[in-house]
DNA sequence: TGTACATCAGTGAACGCGCGTTCACTGATGTAC
DNA sequence: TGTACATCAGTGAACGCGCGTTCACTGATGTAC
């Protein structure tokens, strides 16, 4: 019986879609000991494959975490580009949905979270990680700038600094109090509280008001 | 001749102050490889002692991790602290200076705030670790607390909730745009104007106003 | 359709290495008298 | 002041272990004709 290998490559060779599993074994690994406290050969164990199999899918223990460091960047960027959801139902609640997107996924998603910005990559480590990590930072980017195209001319923040600012502080807020492991810092609100009024006050200091009730 | 031992202590039995110097050589390898990348068998090969002395000064390699992370902790506690200058010259600038110290730490001593915030230590891994990090805490709210104090009643946010915001931008930019090593991610601006800008923001929408030129 | 060959994912044994930790010890320093 | 003893920081050899990586290989799958 013949496979066109197009349908799908359920099945491959010998185990399938090892490199997949390479990767799902990783995450759980990262999940539970951090991006420094998996290697390469508890991954194979985990897998049920010979120690050397790895090799013929990814160069070196690196290049596996620099792959799920840019499949953590896809999907993060994913999930902002869904909350962001072209602005709507309108600019300023869709903007806030991008931050508390950005919160969910660092809890629901420790293990790439850590990857993505706990495993000391440098963020150019090669092309395709560098890319994916600016296609998430565009989300932010774009949701900026349409807050900002609803100033008055004259009152128009730089979009860069603005989505720095909100990157900068939706990371700050989900590595030290929102994250999904042990080393959360416990303070008496959550996270996600947290960011909504940070946001809140942000904007408010641009100019950009809102209905809110303190 | 007799010295009394608390006469600075300055030379010992054998190596003098190993502690001491335990913790220079993990502080030189945390700096260049980060908070996993450090052996104890290294750490006594930096300085030149048997593989077993370590073991009169710490429990084990996650003891030296904790102690590295207090002691760092403290020199944090202090900059801000200084930074702080009880409000002087004024409270806005003192406020301000806080956050820049921040940051001056994070690209200053990129070993101490990697085992501070990057070791995954539970913040609570013992009660001198907590008290520390408590301790630098503490500054970011006594500063938050002066500024709230300038405000009429009727506008003054949350202590507690305005000083977890500074704490958290001052975190997101440095680890994001302001570290001293290969994992900072490039921006055209420094983070110190980032941070600043950040800060005008935020403040002025908390009614604290300023005479900043844009 | 059948056959011979090419491809290549995964094997399993082996390597040299550095690790954390232990142990009985040594010898310099401190102290009791 | 001198002596005998206690303390304890650091030694050095040894241990068992898991690591990343290599190698020639095997055998299932794909393909040319």
């Amino acid at each position: 019986m013949r496979r066109s290998k197009h349908a799908g490559g359920r099945r491959g060779y010998h185990h399938g879609n090892l490199t997949e599993a390479l990767v799902q074994a990783a995450l759980d690994l990262i999940r539970e000991y951090g991006p420094a406290g998996f290697s390469f050969a508890e991954v194979t164990r985990a897998v049920g494959v010979s120690p050397a199999a790895p090799y013929r899918h990814f160069r070196d223990r690196d290049a596996l975490m620099a792959d799920i460091a840019r499949r953590g960047f896809e999907r993060f960027a994913e999930k902002l580009s869904d909350a962001w959801n072209d602005g709507q139902p309108d600019t300023l609640s869709a903007f806030k949905a991008v931050g508390q997107a950005y919160l969910a996924f660092a809890k629901t998603e420790p293990a790439y979270y850590a990857a993505m910005f706990e495993a000391r990559l440098p963020p150019d480590a090669n092309r395709e990680l560098a890319q994916a990590s600016d296609q998430a930072f565009a989300i932010l980017r774009r949701a900026s700038e349409a807050l900002i195209a609803e100033l008055p001319q004259e009152k128009r923040p730089p979009a860069l600094m603005m989505s720095l600012h909100i990157w900068a502080m939706s990371h700050g807020i989900a590595s030290l109090f929102g994250r999904g492991d042990d080393a959360r810092r416990k303070v008496p609100m959550p996270p996600e509280d947290l960011l909504e009024a940070a946001i809140l006050v942000y904007l408010d200091g641009l100019g950009i008001g809102d209905d809110r009730e303190v």
